[in-house]
DNA sequence: AGCCCTGTTGACACCCTGTCAATAGCACTT
DNA sequence: AAGTGCTATTGACAGGGTGTCAACAGGGCT
């Protein structure tokens, strides 16, 4: 998420760009006002603008960020935004779906011990992710997605259900009831909601977190998925009527 | 982009303004075009037009509501709507609080009888909240707040800390404990996930959910808890050195 | 060199937000 | 009842931001 390409940082002065000779590349604010008018493949004019776009959302909500700003910081116009990703709104989406959707990949852990064995690896795998980036995590499966956007909703729950099916795999579950699946995906917010604590306010440690994660996912093994189907039948919420708060 | 003020939608139709004769606090749409000027005292229109934009907001996103949408809903014009809120973040932020913000009244329930009984009438509490605008609800307190907007922030947090003492007041417990409350915190993610996949996915149901919160606070009161004070340090979690997403 | 494809630009039209002086309800006085 | 004053409410205006499109120009190819 962020790029950390701290400004002074050899950008401008020292080596490199001996004069007046701006890497085409060059992806942030390189832009002094020199650069003319260069063509790019158009592969690596997204990438440049989808790196830019990363960090300046990054910086600041969406509602403040212009697509004058992107343009800018991508050392390109407007036009040329909306000619590769449709609308603000587009390139937008493209940036969570490169923070926040976790690669799929590391999927072949054997499942194998008793259940609190399970349990646990499958809350240290979660733990370790969140350690790695701690608050990139936080800041991209926060509540800091666009105003209920639809489509940004659908990237975050698909990545909230990528997270419950890699525990209930963990829990050597299958993976295919839908209602193990809900289950498991309002256990991920306490994992997110624990990672948050943990991460933004002090509060508690990992090893807190981890215990709060372990005990409360043993109790979901041991209390709720056995008798989740002698339960009630799983209708809605009712349509609300509002009356007053 | 898409214009969304597309179809009437229910927005004319229904109850109030039978013929000529609105109520003058009649709340939404109740404006055929009938409806001349009429002056209110301040209170009253104030409230009026929270409780149209509390329904607006809960029915489609922040970004795609225009103040004359909130205008016409009221039966006023937008001029008015700056005149009582100044701006349309302003009139957003006290809808976020006015749904997100539980009310700190009713304290005085007596913690009383075992620990399970108590903990269920803490988890009906929360969901009598939930079930009451439940997908206005929803959509105030899940990822649907303005992009990373740190007022919203604030208010959803401060939200949440309500909520988590509250529980703790339940719980018998005292609320100052930092940890506890952080941990406490923790589990109302856990409460707004659930939720989350009752109201609006529908897997899930008051059932399963309230077997779910139960058994998982059960655990929590059990297993965490009593030993919080016995784990490692509160550190939070390293400074993160990003690599790449 | 000259041509052509296409990456890139600049300007235009539209919508939305926030401001402000002007208008007109309505309560109170005479 | 009519008049008067306070102020709730309006309507028009300015500024800014988004998305569209025809035209421009970079650079590889003949």
């Amino acid at each position: 998420m962020f790029d950390h390409r701290t400004k002074g940082e050899g950008m401008d002065d020292g080596r490199g760009a001996r004069l007046a000779e701006p890497d085409p590349t060059a992806p942030l604010a390189a832009v002094g006002q020199t650069s003319a008018r260069v063509r790019l493949e158009p592969d690596v004019r997204r990438q440049q603008i989808l790196r830019c776009a990363l960090q300046i959302f990054g910086e600041r909500p969406y509602a403040e960020v212009s697509t004058q700003d992107l343009a800018s910081a991508a050392g390109v116009t407007r036009g040329l935004i909306h000619h590769y990703f449709g609308t603000k709104r587009g390139l937008y989406l493209e940036v969570v779906r490169a923070i926040a959707l976790i690669p799929e990949d590391d999927v072949a852990d054997a499942p194998s011990g008793p259940m609190r064995a399970r349990v646990e690896a499958g809350v240290d795998w979660f733990l370790d992710i969140v350690a790695r980036h701690p608050r990139t995590w936080v800041a991209a499966t926060g509540a800091e997605g666009v105003a209920g956007d639809p489509e940004v909703e659908r990237i975050l729950a698909e990545a909230d259900d990528r997270a419950a099916r890699r525990v209930l795999q963990v829990l050597g579950r299958p993976a295919d009831d839908p209602r193990e699946r809900s289950l498991l995906r309002a256990y991920v917010q306490l994992g997110k909601g624990a990672a948050r604590e943990w991460v933004r306010d002090g509060d508690l440690g990992r090893t807190q977190v981890r215990l709060l994660l372990v005990e409360s996912l043993m109790a979901i093994v041991r209390d709720v998925l056995p008798v989740l189907d002698d339960a009630g039948p799983h209708r809605a919420a009712g349509e609300d009527e509002e009356k007053n708060p």
